[in-house]
RNA sequence: GGGGGCGUAGCUCAGUUGGGAGAGCAUUUGGCUGGCAGCCAAAAGGUCGCAGGUUCGAACCCUGUCGCCUCCA
């Protein structure tokens, strides 16, 4: 029987046993914080069982894609191990229980007109105190008792071992049905879980009846077919093994039951299959929680590819034949199978790109253990491994456990808590010591805040805080100005913001009678809003009455910011995917950074995208409306949700467009933001870098501070361009070819050839072309990357190079002027000192580089040589060259040591090998001198 | 916000205490071979990311900076 086959009668089954068939629920549930991936077909049923949502249906039947991580170590290794599996069940919300599950099960399993299965290869088991399923399994199946068997709480309870060893709460026996093949053990096809207790407290008499009994089934689609099939591994099956076939095949090699690369390929097919669907549901491989679990698995296949000998991203390739498989059951599949394969593609070449030197690592670590005789793997090295080449230290483990080593986790552990610190975690304070702001909090409860509405508000002063931390206390009256510390002040109400959700706190003043406070920053404590400040005249008690006075242009400022960020969001998502999701922010006067996912640096032309599309929603001045409701109904009314973020309930919803059941954002969100998109004014994106693996960073100006920046841009390229004396527009090409010409020029020099014709044009173009901000920043940005600059520091880059082209032409011209030194007029110097050839000369204005070929020059021409040059940069430095060819170091010659004493006289030293060395001094009046000694030492050295 | 790593020929990377910038693959040319594959020989190809500094001398040491990778918060 087929896979898809199994599926479908199943569910038809339990259908015609009055179920209501529901879809699978998604494999990484964000609406249930307490687990990152579904694990078991019951999971979407949760509320269900108890009791906590209206029921439509008492009866229900699903196929439920389930992810596990818990076996991943055993996965490949063993016939039935999966990350990645198909969960059918059935479940009774207080509806049918025992005995219907029992004899459906059997029916479904046995009848001829479903699956057939030989009532004599199937055994099950009940828990030892389950008396009423043994009954219904040997009284009204008639199962014989030697094909029942008794089980222990550990092994038939659920949860295992709960009577005696909780948690509390509801639970049951369970009964499982196992198959028992011709040849091969036996193997556990289905689990009936009946939950008919609520557990309190610890034995004995600790197991209440529930009232409403449920039927909580599962039978892995996988190992069940894998019987019916009988095949040896639950990968051989009809699904399954195409895509085995196809890793096989994409890592060329010869699939076997029993080899390595068989289990790397079952792996690798596990894996791609996991990370499909999980790609497919937007989760992205990344640094924590359920993406990390992706990227944890998707690496993990990749590394089997690379040990399989693989050097290039494979895993994408089986893409295709995971969907072709499992389209069957989840036909959306198709519609994303082209953006997944280019997800897994791009994190296989990330990885890729790191593998081999963290590899490398890797086997010098292994090298080196053996070499000392250590058989653990430090803790430290697998964790500097991780932070600097990504390895996850699971996959350490691995390659460790295949050479027979052991890994240290409690060292790594250590090792990345150690790095923690350094890298700048928070000193997790006294937290639970109770500080003046506790007992506050206790008193108060809460600051009611007004600012959405008002930033100017009538408070009572309710706590004053001063010093810091464990030290702080409260104050009844402050009167001291000027404190080092700031003072923390609570009041009754206040506008200001206290920071959160990314958004920084206001600033401002409390005015009260005789009084005047300074409020520096704004922070949250629980629901307690703090001001942080100083006083600046007057006694403050408290009891005091002020006026709360938040700085409105401030606000005004991050409210801009705040506003813009969600307009960017969105554009994000329309230009790059609906995976840029946000991941974290930062608002602060006219000034946002922004994080989100993304794996690819943002190319310029898509930011200037993003850059207009936000424009065009300022532009189009669009109502921007805020309203609180309950968190359910903003979620179907398709409000972005974050996962990871806790959302209070009822929730703040904040809705831009211009139609109101139309808004283009709808954000939740609990931060300022203004009336109207026309009041960002303006927006500017400053830079887009990478902040970790998959995870892009933007920072943006908006309001004046845009304009200002706008400004600077203009400004920037036309100070670049009036240097050129070129139009803005090219600036590119200008600078492009003012670096060709510099780098043509330092050749010339280096080279000794001549000054030739000018092939760069540099006269002025028409200067009145104009450009426009978008333009300006674009052309910029592009020279700045060609200068590898700052944009802002252009002008200064290509101030200095103009000049540079300049001075390196005059050099060449003094060149030019001075007359060619060639290797034949330097011979003319030559003396002979035996058989050999001496030059002691001056080449002035050549370079050490020039003098070098020269050098090589005269070798190739004489047979054996010593050549010593020496030229004069103003008359301040002096370079020597030095070369001896072979026959002469062999007769005692050595330019290292021969250069060395003729530099010192010229006040500089130098060294170098025997056949070439260089040297230098400040001295050019001591020239003559100089070579005066060269020559006097080449002579001794050759004499001896 | 902080930590670590990388940037050298078109590609993948070497470059040992600072002293003439290298290898393999790819490219071009020539040769061997009936042709291809292959082999042999030669050539071309580098602002050693950028800029300062230290030094007689920097790919190498120091500082800053640009870009990419990666981890922590």
């Amino acid at each position: 029987m087929k896979t898809d086959e199994l599926r479908e009668k199943y569910l038809a089954f339990f259908e015609s046993k009055g179920h209501s068939r529901q879809p699978s629920d998604v494999l990484v549930p964000t609406w249930d914080p307490s687990v990152l991936f579904t694990p078991a077909g019951m999971n979407q049923f949760k509320d269900h069982f108890l009791g906590k949502v209206k029921l439509d249906f008492t009866r229900a039947t699903t196929c439920q894609k389930c992810l596990r991580t818990g076996d991943i170590d055993n996965v490949g290794r063993t016939a039935y191990h999966h990350t990645f599996f198909e969960m059918l069940g059935n479940f009774s919300f207080g509806d049918y229980f025992k005995r219907e599950a029992i004899s459906w099960a059997w029916e479904f399993l046995t009848d001829k007109k479903w699956l057939a299965l030989n009532p004599d290869q199937l055994s099950v088991t009940v828990y030892k105190d389950d008396q009423e399923a043994a009954d219904i399994w040997s009284d009204d199946i008639g199962l014989p008792t030697k094909q029942i068997n008794w089980m222990d709480e550990d092994e038939n309870f659920w949860p295992a071992s709960a009577p005696s060893q909780g948690p509390d709460g509801v639970c049951g026996p369970c009964s499982e049905i196992y198959f028992h093949p011709e040849q091969g053990s036996e193997v556990e096809i289905w689990n009936l879980v009946f939950t008919q207790f609520n557990r309190v407290g610890d034995p004995p008499d600790n197991l209440r009846p529930l009232p409403s009994k449920n039927i909580d089934t599962g039978m892995g689609l996988e190992r069940t077919v894998a019987t019916l099939q009988g095949v040896p591994t639950n990968y051989h099956i009809d699904n399954l093994m195409p895509i085995v076939e196809a890793a096989a095949e994409v890592c060329s090699v010869k699939y076997e039951l029993d080899s390595e690369a068989g289990r790397r390929c079952r792996r690798i097919t596990d894996h791609v299959r996991a990370c499909t669907f999980a790609v497919h549901e937007n989760v992205y491989p990344g640094a924590n929680k359920e993406k990390y679990v992706v990227k944890r698995l998707l690496r993990r296949a990749v590394l089997d590819g690379h040990q399989l000998g693989l050097r290039e991203p494979f895993l994408h390739l089986l893409v295709p034949k995971v969907v072709e498989m499992m389209k069957g059951a989840y036909p959306e599949l198709t519609e994303t199978a082209e953006r997944v394969a280019k997800v897994i593609q791009q994190e296989e070449t990330n990885f890729f790109g790191t593998i081999d030197e963290g590899i490398n690592r890797i086997e010098r670590v292994f090298d080196d253990m053996r070499a000392k005789d250590r058989v653990k793997v430090e803790g430290d090295i697998a964790a500097e491994l991780y932070q600097t080449y990504g390895v996850p230290p699971e996959l350490f483990e691995g390659l460790a456990a295949e050479h027979n080593l052991a890994f240290d986790w409690d060292g790594y552990k250590r090792a990345m808590e150690k790095f923690g610190e350094i890298s700048g975690k928070v000193q997790h304070s006294v937290m639970d010591a109770k500080g003046p702001v506790d007992s506050l909090k206790h008193a108060l409860h809460s600051t009611e805040f007004l600012g959405y509405e008002a930033t100017q508000a009538q408070a009572v002063v309710k706590g004053i805080v001063a010093g810091t931390a464990p030290e702080d206390r409260l104050c009844d009256c402050m009167e001291e100005q000027g404190h080092e510390h700031a003072i923390r002040v609570v009041l009754d109400r206040t506008p200001f913001y206290g920071e959160s959700g990314g958004q920084v706190g206001d600033t401002g003043k409390l005015v009260g009678d005789g009084f005047e406070f300074e409020v520096t920053d704004t922070q949250k404590d629980g629901q307690l809003v703090i001001h942080h400040g100083h006083l600046l005249s007057g006694v403050m008690y408290e009891g005091s009455a002020v006026e709360a006075t938040v700085d409105v242009e401030r606000r005004d400022g991050i409210r801009r910011a705040h506003s813009a960020t969600h307009v960017m969001h969105h554009a994000l998502q329309k230009h790059l995917g609906s995976h840029a999701q946000q991941q974290g922010s930062k608002v602060d006067e006219d000034w946002l950074r922004f994080d989100f996912t993304n794996l690819s640096p943002v190319t310029d032309e898509q930011l200037a995208e993003i850059s207009s599309d936000v424009a065009k929603h300022v532009a189009a001045a669009e109502p921007i409306r805020w309203e609180t409701l309950p968190l359910a109904e903003a979620r179907s009314q398709g409000a972005m949700m974050l996962f990871g973020e806790k959302y209070p309930d009822p929730v703040r919803m904040v809705s831009m467009g211009s139609v109101a059941g139309n808004a283009f954002s709808k954000e939740l969100c609990g931060g300022t933001h203004l009336d109207n998109t026309r009041d960002v004014q303006a927006f500017e994106i400053l830079s887009e870098e990478g902040v970790s693996a998959g995870t892009r960073r933007i920072t943006a100006l908006t309001g004046r501070r845009a304009v200002e920046y706008s400004e600077q841009t203009q400004q920037a390229l036309n100070a670049a361009a009036k240097s050129l004396a070129c139009a803005p527009i090219v600036l590119t090409s200008k600078v492009e070819s003012l670096l060709a010409k510099q780098r043509e020029l330092k050749k010339l020099l280096a080279s000794g050839g001549t000054l030739g014709e000018e092939t760069a044009d540099w006269s002025t173009t028409v200067g009145d072309v104009q450009v426009t901000a978008a333009q300006a920043k674009i052309i910029l940005a592009e020279t700045a990357h060609l200068l590898s600059v700052a944009p802002l520091n252009v002008p200064d880059r290509v101030a200095a190079l103009v000049q540079e082209v300049g001075s390196l032409r005059q050099r060449l011209e003094q060149r030019a002027a001075a007359g060619p030194i060639t290797a034949d007029s330097l011979l003319e110097q030559a003396i002979e000192i035996g058989e050999a050839t001496i030059v002691v000369a001056e080449a002035p204005t050549a370079e050490s580089s020039l003098m070098r070929q020269l050098i090589d020059q005269i070798r190739q021409k004489t047979g054996s040589s010593a050549v010593l040059l020496a030229s004069s940069e103003g008359d301040s430095k002096v370079t020597l060259v030095a070369g001896v060819s072979k026959e002469l170091q062999e007769k005692g010659a050595h330019a290292g040591n021969w250069v060395r004493p003729v530099a010192q006289i010229l006040g500089g030293g130098g060294g170098g090998r025997p056949d070439m060395a260089q040297a230098g001094g400040k001295q050019p009046s001591k020239l003559p001198e100089a070579l005066e000694v060269a020559r006097q030492t080449i002579a001794e050295m050759l004499k001896s």
